[in-house]
RNA sequence: GGAGAAAUGGCAGAGUGGUCGAAUGCGGCAGUCUUGAAAACUGUUGAGGGUCACACCUCCGGGGGUUCGAAUCCCUCUUUCUCCGCCA
């Protein structure tokens, strides 16, 4: 959420990062919402003057009982009774204007860093960086979810009778292997200097419009409605909202933290060829990580996140490569974010295995995760996250890319986690 | 699941209808002293709205109510603690 103050003092900057975007009725949408608060503004300067009165009333009687002018108290208390009236009436309509302005601010998303490439669609996203070479597959090489069945690692029809489409099993060595990517990212990021914490994998709401789940994918989350818990769709909401209403100390940053957590994700809409095999699931597994940062340093930091991300891949030796997304494909809450993506050889197209944003003070005007800056003053944190890494598309990458006619060929680094060198 | 108690500033903890945004202690920050540090002493120290800046307004777990006036009384929800039961 976008903080209104910077909405009516950079009105053009707000409308051009909206443009960038390509969001509809921008104008409109910003108009209303500088009008909103206004009004509100207004309402608010009218209460405190009632209210002031009143307080005053209600000093003035009780000096008045004191020094025993008790028959000037009924006059007094006719006039609070008036105040009381129309202060009431005031709180209702205030109520409702910062309702109004608090919905305007939910429905506007961040404004695009000025080097986010301008752009419709995934189509338009830059190409900053490729590495890894792709490999020439033997004859009869096979897509991931041909491979899974052959070794019989992962199991999907086992998973629709048990739940329905896009929940796994995975079996046996596959199950193994997931357990090891897992110790394996959190190794990495632990000894980058993240610190690791185990989350709930069920969020209140309030953390839920936190960082921006809700309102605006409501509902692509799980819910529980007798209990009103929603299932994390990542391991983002739950471990950045540990500093929701937090004011923390310019000592204390960088905040680096990562997780492992089971993601779930209801996907409406999908659907196609696309969506076959892990490389679209309702549950899957991530490993995050998050970074509250000082405004001055969070693009510092995101360098540091890709690069960290970098590492990795080229440690599992998978040909990956970095986009910029631009304007038309940035998530809601995001300023600037890195796409990660894994080349898919049997499927030839690339996989998304991570997005890493910076979110500036999007998230941290929603949580209210603030910092006492030099002069003593409250001022809003920056938050990153990005994820170290997403397994099912880096498994389907690692199959497809690792397989030879012995069988698929284990990455070194991966060795010593699993404890075996082929799966065959 | 049953019974009882509680929720106050970064922490501890006082405050049972008006002068309480709130004593006191600890912690934090600034200063004095010191070569420096510690100790001691002095001052300062919650958040949000509003304003050019003041004024002013709101907030004592959340929501509602009583009252001219609520941290304080009432209702309700949530959470925590203690005891009992059940269970990993």
């Amino acid at each position: 959420m976008l903080q209104v103050a910077f909405i009516r003092e950079n009105r053009e900057t707000v409308l051009k990062g909206l443009a960038k975007r390509n969001f509809k009725n921008a104008v409109e949408m910003v108009d209303k919402t500088i009008l909103a608060d206004e009004e509100r503004r207004a309402i608010q300067t009218e209460l405190d003057a009632i209210l002031a009165e009143s307080n005053k009333l209600s000093k003035d009687i009780g000096d008045l009982f004191k020094s025993g002018e008790t028959q000037k108290v009924a006059i007094l208390k006719e006039k609070t009774v008036l105040l009381k009236d129309k202060s009431k009436e005031l709180t209702e309509n205030l109520q409702q204007k910062a309702n109004e302005l608090q919905e305007l601010l939910y429905l506007i998303p961040n404004i695009p860093n000025e080097i986010v490439p301008e752009g419709i669609s995934a189509e338009d996203n830059l190409n900053v960086f490729q590495e890894g070479e792709i490999p020439k597959l033997h004859e009869g090489a096979m897509p991931h979810w041909e491979l899974a069945k052959k070794y019989d690692i992962i199991d999907f029809e086992l998973g629709n009778k048990i739940s329905g489409a896009g929940f796994p099993v995975y079996k046996g060595k596959g199950a193994k292997l997931q357990r090891a990517l897992i110790n394996y990212f959190l190794d990495k990021n632990t000894a980058a200097g993240y610190d690791e914490v185990q989350v709930p994998h069920l969020v209140n709401e309030a953390s839920g419009f936190g960082t921006g789940q809700l309102p605006d994918k409501e509902g692509q989350m799980y819910h529980d409605a007798t209990d009103n818990l929603y299932l994390i769709p990542t391991a983002e909401v739950p471990v950045t909202n540990i500093y929701r209403d937090v004011i923390l100390k310019e000592t204390e940053f960088p905040i680096c933290k990562t997780a492992y957590t089971p993601c779930f994700r209801r996907e409406a809409g999908s659907y196609g060829a696309h969506v076959r095999g892990l490389n679209r699931l309702h549950q899957f597994d991530k490993v995050e990580i998050v970074r509250i940062e000082h405004p001055s340093n969070s693009y510092a930091a995101l360098n540091l996140m890709v690069n960290h991300v970098k590492g990795i891949l080229q440690e599992l030796k998978l040909p990956y490569r970095i986009l910029r997304l631009c304007g038309g494909d940035m998530g809601f809450t995001s300023a600037l974010t890195y796409d990660f993506e894994v080349f898919s050889t049997a499927q030839d197209r690339w996989l998304e295995i991570s997005s890493v944003s910076n979110f500036e003070t999007f998230q941290a005007n929603r949580l209210k995760l603030r910092f006492k800056n030099s002069e003593g003053k409250s001022e809003l944190a920056h938050t990153l996250n990005g994820s170290s890494l997403a397994l099912p598309r880096v498994l389907a990458g690692l199959l497809e890319n690792c397989q030879t006619p012995e069988g698929i060929k284990i990455p070194d680094a991966l060795i010593p986690y699993c404890g075996f060198e082929y799966i065959n």
